[in-house]
DNA sequence: TTGAAAGCGCTAACAA
DNA sequence: TTGTTAGCGCTTTCAA
C-alpha cells in the first residue's frame, strides 16, 4: 500500500489538506468534531508527515547534530558514549533525531556545522568537550545557531550560552571526605597541569576538603599530563617520600589506573595499603574495582534537551541563555577504597 | 548574506536553473564552457544544494541509519563505538550522514526503521549485533530496504543479504597457535553456550588448532554465559583439575577478565603461570595487559559502506547481494601471554 | 545543448 | 472554522 500523504488523508476525511495540517499543528483552530474525524483517519491510515517536505517549508528539521568523539585511550572518554546514547534515546521520544558527525578539532568541527546547517537545516547542536578558547561556541553564537554544551564555558573569553555540566569539585569533595572518614590523613591529588580548567575545578574540591580538615601538604598536590603512564610515574615519586600518602584522589580514571599499576608493582595492596579514587567511572574502573566519581550521563542528556527546547522555543535569542545546570557526580565505592 | 539557491546561481551565471542542476547531477549533458562558467559561480557563491528539497524530489536522503547500542558491561561492546566513529567519519567523506537511533530489541528497532523510513526517507541501514533468528534482516529484506550488516547472518533461516564480519575462528586460531609456539600444551577454551553462533565460530579456531597439534581434552572445552563472574567461576573449576590448563583462550574479554581475576586471586601470575587471551581488544584489556584479538573496526566500516554503495547503485535488488566480506582480526600480544 | 513547465508534500497567508 | 492559493528548492519530464 502506498504511503499516505496529506492529500489522501484529506480526501478520506472529506476536508481540505489545510485542515488536516491544522489538526496536526494547530489543533485549537479546528472544531472538535472535525478534529476527531480527521484524527481517526490519520490513525487508520497510519499517516505521518514527511519531514523533508516540512523542513523545506519551515526550515526546521527536528534534527540535532552531535559529534562522535574519536576513540582515544578508551578509559575516560568511553563514557561519552553513554551520553550519546541517552541523548539519542531521549531525543527520539520527543520527535527529535540525532545526526552524527566526526571531527578532529574545533576548525574541523565548525566546518561540519556549516555543512550540516546548509545541507540538512539542523536545528541545533549539542557540544561536548568544551575547553578554554573554544572556537566552536563563539562561531555558533555569532551566527545565532541554537546550541547547548555538555561542559561549561571555561575561560573568560567564552561566549555566554546554555550549558550543562557535572560539578567536578563536588566529586572530589565526596571522595576526599570519604577518605577522611575511613581514617586517611595523607591524601594526595593527581591533577592536570593548570591550563585545563576542568582539572582545577576537581582539584579545588580536594584542596578545600583537606583544608577544612586542617590538612595541608604541598608535596601531595601533583600536576601531570593525562595518561596512565604519567600517573604511574607521579605515584612512584609520591610513594618514595619519607611520609608517603596513604590515599590518592585522581582527576581521571586513566591517572588512577596508573596509580594502581605502581602501587601493585611495589607489592602494596590497593585499598588496604593505599586507597585510590578515580573520576569518570569508566568500565575499566568497574572491572578492576576502582572507586570513582560517576557523571550522571542520563541526567546530563535530559538537561541538555530541556535547555535546547527552551532555546528553540524562544521567539528570539534571549539576552540571558537558559541554564546553566550543574549536576552532582556520584561517588561509586569499590575495593580500591576498602580497608579490608 | 543570504544562502544562495539554484535560482540565484542560475541568474548569476546567466543560465536556467535547470542547467545549474545539470552541471551538478549530469555534467556530461552540459557544454564544457557553460559548465565551467556555472561551476565558477557555484564556487564563488559557495552554493550547496539543499538536501530537504532534493529529498522531497528524489526520495533519496543520503542518510543512513545506525543504532547506538545501550551501554552494557562496558567491556566488549565499547569497541562498537569505534565502528560507529569510523562509519560516521568515512560516510561523511562520501556525502552521507549517519542518523542515530536507539532501540532495545529487534521489535523496537524495526519500529524505528519504520519511522525513520517514513519521516526521513533514510536510504539504508547499517546493522550491528546480528544474531540467530534476527527479525530485523527479514523485515528489511521483505520491504526491499537496502541494508548491510556488520555481523554475518547466523542461522539457516536468515535472509540473504550483504554482510561484513570478522573471522572469529582466525582470531582464536592465531591465539592458540601463539600459545603452542611459546610452549603451552594444555590450552582451554572458554566459550558461550551453543546457541550463540559467533561463539562456535571462535571455538572452532581453537579446536582445530589443538587438533592439528594432536591435543585433545574435552574437559578444557568450557561453555559459560557471558560475563566476568561466569569466567571467574569456570576458571576456578579448571584450575582445580589434577592437570589444570596453563593457558586459556576466551570468547570475549569479559570472560578473560574473569579468568584474570581468579588466577590472581590464587596468587598465580598471569602470563608466567597462566596465559590468557581475550577477544575484542577492549580498552580494559589494553590497560591491564590482556592479550586479545582486535576487530579491525575501521576496515569493517569501510567495507560496510562499500557494500552499501553497491546495493544502492544497483538498478534493482540483485539476486545475489554483494559481499560478503570477512576480515581478519589482529592478535594483540601483551603481558598476559608473556612468560617472563 | 538548453529552457520551460510541473510537481515532490507540506504549511503560511489569506479569503470565504 | 474551513478552504484556496502560493511556494519552499530542487529535479524530472518534455519542448525548443
Amino acid at each position: 500500500m502506498a504511503r499516505p500523504t496529506l492529500e489522501i488523508v484529506a480526501a478520506r476525511a472529506a476536508v481540505s489538506r489545510q485542515t488536516v495540517s491544522n489538526v496536526l499543528n494547530s489543533p485549537h483552530l479546528v472544531r472538535p468534531e472535525t478534529r476527531t474525524r480527521v484524527e481517526a483517519v490519520i490513525a487508520e491510515l497510519g499517516y505521518r508527515p514527511n519531514r523533508a517536505a516540512q523542513t523545506l517549508k519551515t526550515r526546521r528539521s527536528q534534527l540535532v547534530g552531535a559529534r562522535i568523539e574519536p576513540p582515544r585511550d578508551g578509559i575516560n572518554r568511553v563514557v561519552l558514549t553513554h551520553f550519546l546514547h541517552a541523548l539519542t534515546s531521549r531525543a527520539q521520544l520527543q520527535g527529535l533525531r540525532v545526526m552524527l558527525f566526526a571531527a578532529d578539532e574545533d576548525r574541523d568541527e565548525i566546518g561540519q556545522y556549516e555543512q550540516l546547517l546548509e545541507d540538512h537545516d539542523l536545528d541545533a547542536f549539542v557540544l561536548t568537550d568544551t575547553h578554554v578558547g573554544d572556537a566552536r561556541t563563539a562561531w555558533l553564537a555569532e551566527r545565532q545557531v541554537p546550541f547547548v554544551t555538555f561542559g561549561r564555558p571555561w575561560g573568560a573569553l567564552s561566549a555566554y550560552h546554555s550549558w550543562v555540566d557535572v560539578d567536578g569539585g563536588a566529586g572530589t569533595r565526596a571522595a576526599t571526605t570519604h577518605l577522611l572518614d575511613i581514617g586517611h590523613r595523607r591524601i594526595a591529588f593527581l591533577g592536570w597541569p593548570s591550563d585545563a580548567a576542568a582539572g582545577d575545578d576537581r582539584r579545588d574540591g580536594w584542596a578545600q576538603t583537606c583544608a577544612a580538615a586542617g590538612i595541608h601538604d604541598e608535596r601531595l598536590d601533583v600536576r601531570v599530563p593525562e595518561g596512565l603512564e604519567h600517573g604511574r610515574a607521579a605515584t612512584a615519586k609520591l610513594l618514595d617520600l619519607a611520609d608517603p600518602p596513604t590515599a590518592l584522589v585522581c582527576v581521571t580514571d586513566s591517572l588512577a589506573l596508573g596509580v594502581w599499576a605502581e602501587v601493585t608493582r611495589r607489592g602494596l595492596r590497593v585499598g588496604r595499603d593505599v586507597a585510590i579514587v578515580g573520576f569518570d567511572d569508566s568500565p575499566t574502573a568497574a572491572v578492576i574495582g576502582l572507586s570513582s566519581a560517576a557523571q550522571p550521563m542520563d541526567q546530563a542528556a535530559a538537561a541538555c534537551l530541556e535547555l535546547m527546547h527552551t532555546v528553540l522555543d524562544a521567539p528570539q535569542p534571549a539576552p540571558t541563555p537558559p541554564g546553566p545546570v550543574l549536576l552532582a557526580p556520584q561517588l561509586v565505592l569499590r575495593a580500591s577504597t576498602a580497608r579490608d
